[in-house]
DNA sequence: TTTT
DNA sequence: TTTT
C-alpha cells in the first residue's frame, strides 16, 4: 500500500532505449549503489540495480545519462515474472522511476546524444563540471514517448534480454 | 551511495526464523504491497517483496508478525546472486530492513508466541483491533539474536529455499 | 531537487477542511510521531507535523481521517513565509502530502462522515478493526475537490490560524 | 512511529560548526530544494530547509561542506520550541541527519578547511568536477565530534540564531 | 555481465 | 494547543 525506493548511484553502461509495440518508450538502466559498510575482506561492494523508466523520462534518460554518471532515482520496486525457455518461472525486480535527477553534467558539453552521431570521447572544449552540476531535473510522467509501433512477438522472455527488437508489452499493461 | 526502502503492506506467510551457523538470527518473511493503479482488466495487483531482518529484530519480527498483518518496512535493496545446482547464476532482490513497525495489533491477546505452542488459529475471543493497534515499534540492529551455531554445508542454494536448516552465511559476511 | 518525506503517526485532532477562495479544497491535519528514542527523563517524545492536502485527497482525508487515528503520509516538505501582525516574517514548515493511507479503519461502521450528521459515538455493531483494517488507499491529486469560491481578504495571516472562513491562497499559487 | 525525509539540494551558506556546553559537535546548514514546479509567474521556487547533523557527522560535514554544493541528506523531521524574549512560543522545524552525501568533489583541490586558514575563494587551480565527484559519504552517528565543554547561558533562544557561542543544549538531551 |  |  506504500512503496517507495529512493537511490543514488552510478550507471554501469549507457541506458538501452526501446519501444513497445504501440510505440512507448521505455528505457532501462543499472545504478551501481555502494553499499554502506565493506565486506569481511575490507573491500567496498555495490548492489546494482536494475532501473525502468517510461514516456517522456525514459527518453530524458537515455539522451542526458551515460555510463558513469551519477543519478539520484526515485520510484517503486515491481516484482514481475515470467517463463523461460525451459518453462520456469523467473522473478525479475526493478525499479520503475518516477523522478530520476541528474546529479552529473554533460562532460561533453551538454547537448543530447543523437542517434550515430555520439563518439564517446571528449569532443571539444573539455571543461569539466560546469555551473549548472548536479541541475538536471526530470520527473513526471507526462505525455510524450510514443513512437510507431511494431508487432513482432516473443514470448516468455525478459523483455531487457533481447537486444534491438521493440519489447513485449502489451499497451493495456500501462499504468497510465 | 544512497538507499533507501520504505514498504507498507501485508505478510503473505508466517515470518521464517533461521540462524546463522554462527548463531546470528535471521528473519525472513514476505510483504504483498498493493500497486498503486489496477491493471488492465480492472484488477488491483500486488508486488510481492522478500524482506530480510537480522539479529533483535529479526526475534520481534518472528515473535510479532503474522500471515495477514499489516506492517511497515524501512531498509535498502539488497542484490545477491549464487549458483544454483545446474550451475547457473541467480540473482535474489530483497529488502535488508533496519526498521520494522507493527501496524495492526496481535489479534489473539498481546503475547508473542511461544515456540511450539503458537496453533495458528484465532484461538478464542476474537475481538479486533485493541486500543494499541498501529503502536509495535522496533528498529535498529542493537545486540541480541545470537544462539549456538552449527556447521552444517548446504552449497550453492538459496538460504531461503530449505526449511528447518541454518542458514548458509559466514559470520564474516555480516555488516555488523 | 529532491524532495520526499515519509510519515507514519497519528492525527492530533479532526483534520480541517477549508476551500480556497476559488473553491479549491485543502485539508491540514497535525500528524504526532513518536522520537525513536526516549528523553533524558524516560519519557518517549513525539514531533508534532503538521500536514496538508489538496483537492480530492483534501476531501477524502476530511472523509475518513479522525483524531488518533493512525495515518501514513507521503509527501514533501515546504517552507512558506508570511508576515505578521507585527510585521515579523513567520516561517512555517508543513508537509504536502500527495499520498496518505489511513491504517485504521473507521471503527464506527465504515461510513464516511456528513457535514453535520456524524456524532462521534460507536452507533452500531461496534466490532472493531474489520478484516480491511489498514486498507484504505488514497493519492494522486488528479481532479475534484473544487467548490464555488468565496472571496473575502484576510492578509498577512497564516491560512490556518483562523476558522471558519475561505483560507487566502490565490489559484494561481497552486502547482496544478 | 515512522519519520524519514530524503532531500537533495544546494547549501545556501558554509556550514555552521557549534559545540554543546558538554562538547558535543552540532552543525547546521540551509538546503535549497529546488520545488517540482514552476510558480504562476512562471518562476522556479526553492524551500530551504535546516539540517541539523550531530557528532562526527558533524565534523565531515563542517570540513567538506560549503555554500553552493550539492548534498544528499537523510533523516528525519524534528520539530522543537522554545520561548523568545517576549515570552512567545516559536516552533522550529528542522531535518536532523543521519546520512549525508557529497555530491560535489571539493573544488579546491580536497584538502578539508583547518581552522583558520579557510579564505573561502577559488584559491587555485580552478579545474572542475575532479574524478571523484560524488563519491563523498558519510553517515551514522558512532562516536567523536566531542570537544571540552564550556557553560555559559543563553535561555530562551534559538540554539542557532547567536553567532560564535556554544549551544544550549545539555547532554541530557541527546538522544545518543 | 557491472559504476567511481 | 497536541496522538496511542
Amino acid at each position: 500500500m506504500l512503496n517507495r525506493v529512493i537511490l543514488i548511484g552510478r550507471l554501469t553502461r549507457d541506458p538501452e532505449l526501446r519501444y513497445t509495440p504501440a510505440g512507448v518508450a521505455v528505457t532501462q538502466f543499472t545504478l551501481a549503489v555502494d553499499r554502506p559498510f565493506t565486506s569481511g575482506g575490507g573491500e567496498r561492494e555495490a548492489d546494482f540495480i536494475p532501473v525502468v523508466t517510461w514516456r517522456q523520462l525514459a527518453e530524458t534518460c537515455a539522451n542526458y545519462l551515460r555510463k558513469g554518471r551519477l543519478a539520484a532515482v526515485e520510484g517503486r520496486i515491481q516484482v514481475r515474472n515470467y517463463e523461460n525457455n525451459e518453462g520456469k518461472r523467473v522473478y525479475v525486480t526493478e525499479v520503475i522511476a518516477d523522478n530520476v535527477r541528474f546529479l552529473e553534467s554533460n562532460r561533453e558539453g551538454g547537448a543530447p546524444r543523437e542517434e550515430g552521431s555520439y563518439g564517446g570521447g571528449n569532443s571539444g572544449g573539455g571543461f569539466g563540471g560546469g555551473s549548472n552540476a548536479g541541475g538536471g531535473s526530470y520527473g513526471g510522467n507526462s505525455g510524450g514517448g510514443s513512437r510507431s509501433g511494431q508487432n513482432q512477438r516473443n514470448d516468455n522472455r525478459d523483455p531487457f534480454s533481447d537486444d534491438g527488437r521493440p519489447i513485449d508489452i502489451s499497451e493495456d499493461d500501462l499504468p497510465f
